[in-house]
RNA sequence: CGGGGAGUGGCUCAGCCUGGUAGAGCACCUGGUUCGGGACCAGGGGGUCGGAGGUUCAAAUCCUCUCUCCCCGACCA
């Protein structure tokens, strides 16, 4: 199966590369929903490893709530099910009969966990409250396009409760800091944290803080968000607390979460013509051994040298396969898992068992290397490092390339028109623009957003606002997003 | 919901304009030869052509209706 070109098409290359060919690939969808196979579930499962393990070291426990929730819940924080009413999957008939009141999917569990909170806490001794949980989620979305926007979809939703707004804030940034690291150091994806603008900001929150990646199309992937929901579901769920005053008093809460979009997120970030391109940290398998014989007597001798090797790198826990499959050709197999993105594959032929050596390919970079079978298992880490931190690297400069500074409307116009659109570089722009929805709306209108406004204000302080003219502190980030 | 496109074997699609016994490549099964970048030869299995109705001696092909999926927008993580 053939991959279509990037520069081509986008779309349709992030599609051949989710979802075309074998058993081993990433995923299909189907009814907006999404079928994640093993070799996708697998990046997955490690993405888990890397947030849960941050998650436990900031202090979290994880629990698990229902997936329906009564409809009176949603209704009780009024942004909240304004935000979400048009997306909601509704169980009306259970145990064939009419419910006397309709279950919703939950689309996220702020107000189921909300009725809990309300029930579990009594005293600032309770407090904080630090949950996270590991679900699946509905929304019934317009338009699905595979991991980025599916029906139902993988994620973790952080729920915390505190006694205090600044510990809530904290709260807030320490998370948005928790995936901007995963982002970087696991995914070896660059992102811009910042604040949300109060147009897109989380329905029910009070702040909202998201982290914004850059695709290799320039288009700008909300890849992690971080609420400051107030006290808003605490008056809603009446979650109220004793201080040690003996003064009652609401609770302050957070919500965050990542979900399977991330995995979308990886693909765009690296993958090229030729199939996925997994960082190292991320990838299920690290090295696939090939092996490469004619006679029976080769085959002895290069599948004993694969076999050692193999043993020695799992030994070492860098998770190897040796693809000893008879019924496919050496050429057959480089292809196969160069599609899958496995980081490293090793070649093993007679030539290199008589000589010694082994040859060692890189899948970012295509590169190849010759080097003594004994020197090969410590060769390997620090070329999965190497390959780690040039991704990332990759991927910064591409942003930092795709990033501009524009000081008006008309320039700003220019730069997202239609004609330039997805296929010829997307950019992001740094503008002064005023936090107000009627400034979002401006934007919107050339099918742009505002992503963000930096937490860290890299360009030229305040400046006048492109749409009021007003003053405003710092740039904000606005893009074309998927 | 607006605009485009597509439904034919497991996958990608050709055939339709101009009606006449359903095809190719890949995948799969058997045997043999192969194997340093997607091997080859020979044989084989598998499809009521999205559905309904109509025209016709005859429909994948023409007509009407209908369903579904994909892409681009609006909504959104």
């Amino acid at each position: 199966m053939k991959i279509t070109p990037r520069s081509q098409d986008f779309s349709a290359w992030y599609q051949d590369i989710v979802m075309h060919g074998d058993m081993a690939e990433p995923a299909e969808i189907v009814k907006g929903c999404m079928v994640i196979k093993a070799n996708g579930y697998a990046v997955w499962e490690l993405l888990q490893a890397e947030l849960d393990r941050r998650f436990k070291a900031t202090g979290h426990k994880n629990v698990y709530f229902p997936l329906l929730i009564p409809e009176s819940f949603l209704r009780r924080e009024a942004e909240h099910v304004e935000g979400f009413s048009p997306e909601l999957a509704v169980v009306t008939i259970a145990g064939g009969k009419k419910l006397e009141e309709p279950y919703v999917v939950r689309p996220t569990s702020e107000t189921i966990i909300g009725h809990f909170f309300s029930r579990w806490i009594q005293s600032y001794r309770d407090l904080p409250i630090l949950l996270n949980q590991w679900a699946n989620v509905m929304r019934w979305e317009l338009r699905t396009r595979m991991f980025l926007r599916t029906s139902e979809f993988l994620w973790q939703e952080g729920h915390t409760a505190h006694a205090t707004q600044e510990e809530a804030r904290e709260e807030t940034i320490r998370m948005l800091h928790v995936y901007a690291d995963v982002a970087e150091m696991a995914m070896a994806m660059p992102v811009i944290r910042g604040v949300k603008s109060r147009a897109e900001k989380f329905a029910g929150a009070d702040r909202s803080f998201s982290i914004e990646a850059m695709m290799q199309n320039g288009m700008a992937l909300q890849a992690g968000t971080s609420h400051e929901l107030g006290q808003n579901f605490g008056k809603a769920f009446n979650v109220q607390f004793q201080s040690k005053e003996g003064k009652l008093e609401y609770v302050w809460q957070t919500s965050w979460g990542v979900s399977t979009r991330l995995i979308g997120g990886l693909i765009m970030t690296h993958s090229d013509d030729k199939g996925l391109v997994l960082p190292p940290k991320l990838a299920p398998t690290k090295v696939v051994i090939v092996p490469i014989f004619r006679q029976e007597a080769e085959k002895i001798k290069v599948m004993e040298e694969a076999n050692k090797l193999a043993e020695t790198l799992n030994a070492k826990g860098i998770s190897t396969h040796l693809d000893a499959r008879e019924e496919h050709s050496p050429g057959h197999k480089f292809f196969h898992w160069e599609k899958l993105g496995v980081p490293v594959t090793l070649e093993l032929g007679p030539r290199d068992v008589a000589a010694g050596q082994a040859v060692l390919k890189r899948r970012d970079l295509g590169t190849k290397e010759t080097l003594p079978l004994g020197t090969v298992a410590d060769a390997i880490p620090p070329m999965l490092e190497n390959i780690q931190t040039d991704l990332l690297a990759a991927a910064r400069k591409r942003m930092k390339d795709n990033t501009i500074v524009a000081n008006s409307l008309e320039e700003v116009t220019k730069l997202f028109d239609n004609e330039t659109g997805e296929k010829s570089g997307n950019k992001f722009v740094m503008v002064h623009i005023k936090d107000d929805p009627a400034c979002d709306a401006k934007i919107k209108d050339l099918k742009a957003s505002v992503r963000c406004i930096p937490l860290k204000d890299e360009y030229d302080g305040p400046g006048k606002c492109i749409i009021t003219g007003e003053t405003v502190p710092q740039r904000s980030v606005i893009a074309k997003a998927y």
